[in-house]
DNA sequence: GGGGAGAGATGCCGC
DNA sequence: GCGGCATTTCTCCCC
């Protein structure tokens, strides 16, 4: 099969929005949010059914290029070489890989209606503080979650044993120096539309960096280690007992 | 060919370290950082030379399920359906993906030596502004780029025309309220670990969201608009006018 | 569509 | 490995 094949194989395929998957070697020009050149080697090249375009490389996780769905892809055969030209115009976006060599070309329909579930977010984990606020400490109580600031969104809101205001930032991970920023921002931003000078902010993650610890300290803020909540994980420790059985 | 050929297939794929493409119709489960499942579908499974390992659905730009590099795959025949198990043990990370229809398989070496070049990053746009400081403003002088302060790094550091320390942040997006924190977090370093009262902060960015700009002034500093450069861009500027004549 | 913030973010570089 | 930070970040949610 020759180049010229693969270009019918692969307009026909784009036309019925089949999912393709491609192995050839290529050089890759991108422009758009930025300018890229990758020269010649071996990529694997997948378009969606909805026309968004991957380019792997045959090592690393992240694709090298790629481009949004609702792209439109061309296939012209030009000197000798198969140029697939995919283009975005409302994001002002272009992708053109020049193919030298296919190494193999698969097209089909896939059906895939699923969702994926996911646990153990920063959002189960605000959840978990709001319904079980001793974690944070014995007299917290919540008072709303995602409470909107003009510099940003609260994770919990509420009042500690004291009655005094009190904000919680919630991260799924390590805590960094941004994390303290944020914090600090929701916490300026209370005392300024509420005209109080005493507002407590408390940062809830698994761990701090030392230098957030210490910026976290300095600002007068406090870290409470607590890790995010894993439900399948539970669910599947519950299954495996009760399988032991 | 049945469940029981492909599994050896990929056995014998992982064994010669090829890079892999499946199109088949699976159920997913993924445990680690956080836990995620994913019901009956159909979807791409690419495991690399470098053994990491992405799964893409039909649609969609990123991936729904991925292991990074230096990940062990093996292939079991259970209950008439194919198990794919991949572990990292040092991030402690499961994924495992239940196949009960492999719809095509394809594995072979695929060699790729090249690296992406890429313009249009902050680095490039701080390289710019080092090299011509007069696009911050007439009688800025750059004295260092990448300063490290325990707080962050500094992208351009100077003096103004009438000699005040001068901060530079560089956004190659639309600049937020995180960029002005973390101009913020700079300015204040500076000025402690200086001693000195008066440091001007500039943020560089092609444009700057409402709230962001807010916050910039009430904290008393400025924004320019400057976007970052995309040689590539202009370098084909060039080739297509000389094309011309 | 803009703005704000999380993500199983990832990846790079520096210490 | 940790830390700080950019990313063609992407994606979601809300206004």
């Amino acid at each position: 099969m020759n180049l010229h094949d693969y270009a019918t194989l692969l307009t026909d395929a784009l036309a019925r929005n089949e999912t393709i998957v491609l192995a050839c070697t290529c050089t890759i020009r991108y422009s758009g949010r930025a300018e890229s050149f990758l020269g010649l080697g071996d990529r694997i090249v997948l378009i969606k059914n909805d026309k968004a375009i991957l380019v792997h490389q045959p090592m690393g996780n992240a694709p090298i290029n790629y481009m949004k769905p609702e792209t439109t892809h061309s296939i012209v055969f030009e000197n000798g070489k198969l140029l697939l030209k995919s283009k975005n115009t409302p994001m002002k976006e272009y992708l053109d890989i020049t193919i030298e060599r296919v190494h193999f070309l698969n097209s089909q329909r896939l059906e895939d209606g699923q969702t994926i579930i996911v646990a153990g977010t920063e959002e189960d984990m605000s959840n978990m503080l709001y319904n079980n606020p001793d974690l944070i400490e014995e007299g917290f109580r919540p008072v709303s979650q995602e409470e909107q600031t003009v510099y940003g969104f609260i994770d919990v809101f509420g009042t500690d044993k004291a009655g005094t205001l009190t904000i919680v930032e919630c991260k799924r991970y390590c805590a960094d120096l941004s994390a303290v920023t944020q914090l600090r921002r929701y916490v300026e931003k209370v005392m300024v539309s509420k005209g109080i000078s005493k507002v407590r902010g408390i940062l809830a993650a698994p761990k701090i960096t030392e230098n957030a610890k210490i910026m976290l300290e300095d600002w007068g803020f406090e870290f409470k280690s607590i890790k995010p909540p894993k439900y399948l994980e539970e669910f599947d420790k519950k299954q495996r007992t009760l399988e032991g059985f």
